[in-house]
DNA sequence: AAGGAAGACTTTTTT
DNA sequence: AGTCTTCCTT
């Protein structure tokens, strides 16, 4: 117990030690919330002999989950199992496994993303005659989903509604929840939304619940939404051993319904409780810290605090402004280089950014300077075209419910059936009350083609013969015989790069199923699709291969890093012109700044373009209002200092020999400012940046 | 029904 | 600039 306790400071040993009862936790950035959360709910089991099965700990990636139980595991010096540790909606997809049918659900229920429901609301459009052009489909999905998060379903917001648009939305709200639930799926605001309403209508189930979880814990809470409020509250109100921990300034997600006034008001809902600060920053430099707290200051929405650190103030934070896009990434690989020679990693550097689309630039003078690298977020895996095809027939298969998927693969490959014709049977099976399997097996009582009735029924054939296989294969298996027989295979593999690529991601996902069956024996093809469906890109990240890391400054969240470039400090990229319009939003921008600032451990850069390339055009933006929020008394401008960081370092001119570390000796066929070209001997032509390369001159 | 071409539209951030 | 839509041709 001693060891739990030992390593903690006054304030951290209280949040430890005070197990009963409600706490609020306000956790400044690297104030060692994890380490407080993780010792506390090592000292339940420890000490208050807690069994884990009667802890639930919501945290807001499944990795912070996992993170935790590692470090839980490492103080207990032995395997205990968290079952009731996750995200808010991993934990409910678990409740609802044993609950919704309670609620008319089957308990084999799929979760739709966010483009199954994007069509999902197209195609109710389409039925209700609304016109995307006038209604656009992705504000629609914006409010129900807001809604939903607020508690609000389809009913009560009929009743609220006010307005042409939000009397439009209704309709769409109804036909929309019609059909996931004739699909058998939930999306992921129904996860939580549909858990609570279980509680709400059967008390009994709650009860259940609550004298399971004698202790509750929360991270993050300053990004829970009401539907979650609610979710803690009606759990914990028997036992009231609610911990959450938070950070008001810190609260980036309300444009998806997180609402910080949860942290702020939970005195409200408990009177009696305690509340405990973690103000000593264990991170970051004084200078870093100083500058971040600048930046927040300004806002006036925010609880008062100050974060303090024993730590070094290090290096002033550096500014640098690059001519372009392009030119902001040679800097970073520039630097990267400098920094390597202090001592540095590539993984100790993450380039920070605020919207997806700015890691293309970076990427390509990554790749043409040949430093590795790794981007978090993007183009998911899971959403490129192949696999949602492919994931497509596995929920098809699965379920024997989703129309979804149905849709997405009945003519993919091509099978002759167009629109009208699934216009004509899905009609069939609507007015017939038929579950789309009962429909494809009655396919010649339509009044379809022959030639379509063929294509459907061999479809069906093909889907049964799948079903059947799912039956007694795993599921990596499974997945193999579904690219085959489904015809995906031989449609990508057409002979391009690009279908190569794609048949190689098909492939992936089979190695994902292994990695899946090693971990987890026993489980099929259900949990595979529902741990697919609850991952979120930081969850696959990890720091131990040599690369810089590349992300958004959200996905940054509870993240550090030695050496932190925030990129794109430009008005109208950060803070995003999107956010201009409301002072709330420019606040929660500037939160967001202050994120990612408090990433950094040592080394901070602020870098901002004078040009760049935006929507085809090039665009000319004032520096961020951030920068101008650090006072220059922390910050030293390097934009001066560019040409002697640029100079290389010896004379390289074409025809003369080189080394470089990895690419063993070559020919300089060309130099084009600080790029040479290099003809290796074993590696062929490469494009190296003089100033960065590992290359010396031979002779 | 399928493939191709011109045109619109994009880019916040994500479980 | 790249991707998604829609319309047009076959």
């Amino acid at each position: 117990m001693s060891d739990i306790l030992s390593s903690l400071n006054s304030a951290q040993k209280e949040a430890v030690l005070a197990t009963k009862g409600p706490v609020l936790i306000l956790a400044g950035a690297g104030s060692g919330k994890t380490k407080a959360l993780t010792h506390r709910i090592a000292y339940l089991v420890e000490h208050e002999k807690v069994s884990p099965f009667n802890i639930l700990a919501v945290t807001f990636t499944n990795k912070a989950a996992k993170e935790m139980k590692i470090r839980i595991q490492k103080l207990l010096g032995s395997t205990y199992d968290f079952p009731f540790s996750g995200t808010f909606h991993s934990v409910c997809v678990k409740i609802l496994r044993k609950e919704i049918e309670l609620l008319g659900y089957n308990q084999r229920f799929l979760i739709s993303d966010g483009s199954d429901q994007l069509q999902v609301i197209k195609e109710s459009m389409k039925y209700l005659n609304i016109d995307p052009k006038q209604f656009n489909p992705r504000a629609v999905l914006g409010a129900i989903s807001s809604a939903k998060s607020e508690m609000v379903g389809a009913a009560e917001y009929a009743n609220l509604a006010v307005g042409h648009f939000q009397e439009i939305v209704t309709k769409i709200y109804y036909e929309y929840d019609k059909r996931l639930k004739e699909s058998n799926a939930l999306d992921f605001d129904d996860l939580l939304l549909k858990t609570v309403e279980i509680f709400n209508k059967f008390p009994e189930v709650l009860e259940k619940y609550q004298n399971q979880f004698h202790y509750i814990l929360v991270d993050e809470y300053q990004d829970t939404n009401h539907v979650q409020y609610l979710f803690c509250k009606k759990l914990s109100a028997k036992h009231k051993n609610i911990c959450v921990v938070g950070d008001d300034w810190q609260s980036i997600y309300s444009w998806r319904g997180a609402n910080y006034r949860n942290i702020l008001d939970f005195h409200k809902d408990y009177p009696d409780a305690k509340i405990i600060k973690l103000e000593q920053n264990y991170r970051s430099t004084k200078n870093i810290l100083e500058a971040a707290h600048n930046v927040i200051a300004k806002n006036i929405e925010r609880t008062d605090k100050k974060l303090w650190t024993d730590n070094e103030s290090g290096l002033p934070v550096i500014l640098y402004e690059a001519f372009n896009e392009k030119e902001e990434g040679q800097f970073i690989i520039a630097e990267a280089g400098r920094l390597e020679k202090q001592g540095y990693g590539l993984s100790d550097i993450a380039i920070l950014y605020r919207t997806n689309a700015q890691s293309r630039s970076l990427e390509e003078e990554l790749l043409k300077f040949n430093i590795p690298y790794k981007i978090i977020g993007g183009v998911r895996f899971y959403e490129r075209r192949e696999i949602k095809d492919l994931l497509s027939y596995l929920k098809f298969i699965y379920s024997g419910t989703d129309w979804v998927s149905f849709k997405r693969i009945i003519n993919l490959p091509a099978r002759g059936i167009g629109a009208k014709s699934l216009e004509v049977f899905e009609n069939f099976a609507r007015n017939n009350n038929l579950s789309l399997m009962d429909a494809l097996s009655r396919v010649e009582d339509t009044n379809l083609q022959d030639k379509m009735k063929k294509g459907f029924s061999e479809f069906g054939n093909m889907a049964k013969q799948l079903v059947s296989l799912s039956n007694v294969l795993g599921v990596a298996d499974f997945i193999e015989k579904v690219i085959i027989k489904s015809g995906l295979k031989s449609y990508y593999d057409d002979g391009s790069v690009e279908g190569d690529s794609r048949v190689e991601n098909l492939e992936e996902l089979i190695s994902v199923a292994r990695e899946f069956e090693e971990a987890s024996s026993g489980l099929g093809l259900g949990e595979f699709l529902e741990q697919i469906s609850l991952l979120s890109d930081i969850d696959n990240y990890s720091d131990e291969s040599k690369s810089i890391t590349l992300m958004t400054m959200h996905s940054a969240k509870g993240l550090e890093f030695p050496v932190v470039f925030m990129v794109g400090l430009e008005e109208g990229i950060f803070p995003h012109s999107r956010s201009s319009f409301s002072e709330e939003e420019m606040e929660e921008e500037r939160r967001l700044c202050y994120v990612a600032m408090t990433r950094a451990r040592k080394r901070l850069y602020l870098v901002y373009a004078s040009n760049r390339m935006l929507y085809g055009g090039i665009s000319s933006n004032p520096p961020s209002r951030f920068i101008n929020d650090v006072p220059s008394h922390l910050m030293t401008d390097f934009t001066t200092r560019t040409v002697e960081l640029k100079e290389p370092s010896f004379d390289i001119k074409a025809g003369d020999k080189i080394r470089h570390a990895k690419f063993g000796t070559g020919l300089v066929v060309g130099v084009n400012g600080e790029e040479i070209d290099v003809l290796f001997d074993s590696f062929g032509l490469k494009r190296l940046s003089s100033v960065f390369a590992p290359v010396e001159k031979i002779n």
